[in-house]
DNA sequence: TAGATTGTTAATCGATTAACAATC
DNA sequence: TAGATTGTTAATCGATTAACAATC
């Protein structure tokens, strides 16, 4: 198996959600030109994507099945197969991931929130009970949890990540705009608004205008 | 004006958020080796990243001024000047978003929520007006809103973006999980939650169990 | 066949890391 | 002074792009 770099990795979500256009438009095959025109990468990008997770080849003068490309993203991908999150932090961000209905196509199942607010423990947001931070260890042991979904303020974020290895989670989908520290061999993946949003002005101010 | 790349735009929040939990401790001065240990970067990276944004020198054994490199990165990340936004799809996702309480103090002024839905046009989400999709044109002029944010549903998402952009729009910070065309000059920058599992996914499943 | 598209190998580009002299 | 920390210059590393022969 290859190395997968991080903007690698980010691509593939991209390249599948067209794939599932052009499927449901009926389309058979697609080329890596028009994939590359469409998602902005370049041809020898989506090729070398392509390659790396199919073992099946791409056809000259044709291109690629879609639909043999669909499953082997979504195997890639793992949306193939089920693995148990928790969330902790139950206000408007966490509330909000409790909604997202996406998130069982990608194989990703929470099985519950957790909040210390004890207005919001015992409800349920977005079909998934809210429980008290002191049922997270033995929900993360019972559910298998690996993932833990933490969408709570930046000054908690540590202590809760802290807990939450305690009781057995391997990675930390780190909602919280903040860093977190973690031991060896635990994965930490950040989604940080204000490192978006600094990409994002940094670009607005200082590329756009800048003449080509 | 050096260039500068995405992750280390993406990096400059993560110091910041530390200074001033620093600053917050009382601490006057801060080395590199300091950040660099409990950020997880190389000290040679901070001290780049550093050294790109400020005209202050840092000073050998002390190390920088936490103060003046707070003002520095607000600066830099563009906090202290006030940029007007507007928010497409009040769903759950995006009424998180127009309560996201940070936004404000990154310089981002969400000046209005926009929906399809009747149900919640008139209403107020987050303190936010939620109008209705035909106002768009006229409110990102009246508040020369350049940044718009999206949050609809993929499907209607490129359709969304092409009004925004007719409008006067300049950068798209793309919620929806798809990918959008944009002519040449616009910015585009993309939360896209299955690109970020899709990379945590990885890592969990072959990194983090690769014996070292 | 001709030509679009493929996969592979080499070249380029850019970011990170290493080495080290300068300095408070 | 000694040593921690700095800034700079060079080396390494990895990802993207370019070139091109292979093939349906």
């Amino acid at each position: 198996m290859e190395r997968f770099s991080k903007n690698q990795l980010e691509r593939y979500p991209f390249y599948l959600k067209f794939l599932k256009v052009l499927e449901e438009k009926g389309e058979i095959n697609v080329s890596s030109p028009t994939l590359a025109k469409e998602l902005g990468y370049s041809e020898e990008q989506v090729r070398k994507d392509l390659q790396a997770v199919s073992d099946e080849a791409g056809r000259p003068k044709k291109g690629r099945n879609i639909h043999q490309l669909i499953e082997t993203l979504e195997t890639f991908l793992g949306y193939r197969q089920k693995t148990a999150a928790v969330l902790i932090g139950a206000g408007h961000l966490g509330g909000a991931l409790l909604n997202y209905p996406y998130f069982e196509d990608m194989g990703l199942s929470i099985v519950a929130g957790f909040d210390t607010d004890p207005q919001k423990v015992g409800k349920q947001i977005g079909g998934k009970e809210i429980l008290p931070l002191d049922k997270l260890a033995e929900t993360i042991k019972e559910y298998k949890a690996t993932i833990v979904i933490v969408a709570v303020p930046s000054f908690s974020a540590q202590e809760i990540v802290d807990l939450a290895l305690k009781s057995g989670a391997l990675a930390i989908w780190n909602f919280a705009p903040t860093h977190i520290s973690v031991p060896e061999g635990i994965v930490v993946e950040n989604v940080n608004l204000a490192s978006s949003l600094a990409v994002l002005s940094h670009r607005l101010n200082f590329e756009s205008s800048k003449g080509e």
